[in-house]
DNA sequence: AATGAATGAGTCTTCATTCAT
DNA sequence: AATGAATGAAGACTCATTCAT
């Protein structure tokens, strides 16, 4: 990721410069993200220099600046980043949950999280540990809640297939251990996601919202 | 190791002597542990500098390093405390409940986890969160490690109460979900443990474990 | 490790272009590496504080940091260039008086390490002093032994010219008295050195040495 | 060195409390000297804080600043102390040496410096290396100054028996090689002191200084 | 636009010294 | 007199940020 881009563009300049300039900024900025998601994950949130994160990135701590005002617009958006990625798959899935009975549902919406989580676990650790802390770094809790509300519709409109009747309370309950699971199995026990177990550990969960969630009966 | 001169006076004194001097030892020490949890919680570890430590404590930062080595000495210092008044609480739970029924079992640890959680909250958050990758504290990780081998060997004892096979990986779930629950009532939910909701909430866990938990039929 | 842009511009600049930004970072460095002296013989090696020195170059205390990564580290620069200061007019004078006559030989040599203590007598005695003790700057030490071994080697070659049976030990004596004497005129005696007198110094020590040396009739 | 002293004495007060407590003072002051030239001598001067020094001497920090106004005067009693030490030695055989022939005295004063280095070799170092650069510490240069002078008046007195026309130049000379090489000696080749070679060692110097002094012819 | 030298506030920590007990 | 808890100035060093080139 040292990029080494040409100083002097083939050809001569027909293409306008801005656009060349363009070019540039975008592997720049690429660049830097990518140094310092790989910085924040070695070394975590204040050992994490501006300096080093630049010298990562094969760029200047100058053009750093140029680009991020201060380490926590960096740091800020490397979150967005992120969660972007993150939020695709779940989103897809809750889309496609909508009219799928409870236990297919739940299904899949923990296997689309499992999935979200793979993304970049480590990274994930760090930006939800170290980085609330700065500020008002709200962008992860954003997809928290936006995840929240659409089980919480889910529940509502399947209202007569579980037992619920607290529908935000439910949908706090099956989002909270979803999550944590999730969180928990990729950080701690990654051999629970093996291709062989992974399946099994999906069931298991799934089990555990649909107990939960099954009519009285 | 210098002189400790003789405790006792020639007669035995009407109050017990709590040497004035230990006795201000012990509160310049409880001040620093007060004012080292205080700030944690408000400013985050690496913003907790000791010399504010110091202040906030009312205390001069040369005491503070009299009776703390360094900063991380005076942080594992109140984990320690934090973990030993969580503790008390879950273990009690755990032993109590090793003879009685899935539900009940259920019930009760997860009213204890409330209950010790509800000590210090936002110290818990940002000691589990943030204080691990200092280094190897370990103190907190340990008390989830005895919880999670209390409950497997419960769930071992018990293993005709329920439909699990690998206790392992059923108490993986259940811990894992629980600890989740209480964490997120308490820090995002406060109003869901409110003297009249507190039942209902706990109901709520309860059925998530127990549904998770039942016999097949 | 940043990119290093094109040193060339289009055409060969008229001028070297002696890199505006590394003739500043030679200039820092020089700059400090003075103060650092003359603070540490104002003050000591203890007493020489980072800041005060950093403050006196006109350079701020983060710009130390950045061409020294510690006070040692420092202080060891000026050991090596102090010493390479000395080095050379004694090197030459070993070189030159090896196939001379014990007398004149001797003579020479005197010369030569009056010559070089005259560099920087002060600092000389600080870092004799003061800097074996902070770590294994052994590299005063090194000249010493240099010369030493020389001395030896001479007087092993001059075998016949004197009376000397251990060669180690006389070299001992003779390099260890004139040092001293060297060393003490310098620091104690300075009006011994002048103009007028350091002739008459010199023929003093030679025939210290001389007449330690001398064949035993 | 923690002396338990009893903290009541045997008999019932015949004696006056202050004889007692002068004693309890001497003993005291002693082992503060004593724990002073240790950690000076293991640690250096900067290193050897007050408080170890009196945690070593098992005094108080309070009592050592009763007995000793500061660091500094702690210290500066310890070169008394050592000075007066070596003192001796050498002032009886400046004394002895007086009336005899150079040589005889020569060897005599050599001897006698031999011995009073042999006192407390790394002592001497320290105070000598590390307590001037503290301040008007002079006492050890007194003593320098005393054996010059009365190196110079035997010389006048003995003028016939020499060379040497400017007898404050010939002790300059004198004095400082003898210092010097009983100096390196001490530290850096105590092997040339061993029981069997130390009289080698003595004649050596011996013959620097009569070779020096000794008659034109 | 890019560069990287420079900045300096702020961090942890030490230690001589004071003073209430 | 002794004790040792408390003090706080000062030191080495880090790092986000600025700015001349």
């Amino acid at each position: 990721m040292p990029q080494r881009k040409p100083t002097r563009s083939r050809k001569p300049p027909t293409k306008p410069r801005k656009s060349a300039s363009q070019a540039r900024s975008r592997l720049t900025v690429d660049a830097l993200l990518e140094a310092t998601a790989r910085i924040l994950v070695k070394e975590g949130y204040d050992r994490a220099s501006t300096n080093k994160i630049a010298m990562t990135a094969g760029v200047s701590i100058g053009s750093l600046y140029q680009y991020f005002p201060s380490k926590e617009a960096l740091v800020s958006a490397v979150v967005d980043r992120h969660t972007r990625e993150m939020a695709g798959e779940v989103r897809e899935a809750l889309d496609r949950m909508a009219s799928w009975p409870v236990e297919t549902a739940a299904r899949a919406l923990i296997a689309a999280m499992i999935e979200a989580h793979r993304v970049a676990p480590q990274l994930h650790r760090i930006l939800e540990e170290q980085v609330p802390r700065v500020g008002r770094l709200e962008n992860i809790k954003a997809l928290d809640r936006e995840i929240h509300a659409a089980v919480r519709a889910y529940l509502a409109t399947h209202a007569n297939e579980h037992r619920a009747d607290d529908h935000d309370l439910a949908a706090f309950v099956c989002v909270t251990a979803v999550e944590a699971l999730t969180h928990a199995a990729v950080l701690q026990r990654p051999e629970l996601l093996s291709r062989e177990r992974a399946g099994m550990f999906i069931d298991e969960v799934t089990r555990l919202i649909v107990g939960y969630l099954q009519p009285k009966r």
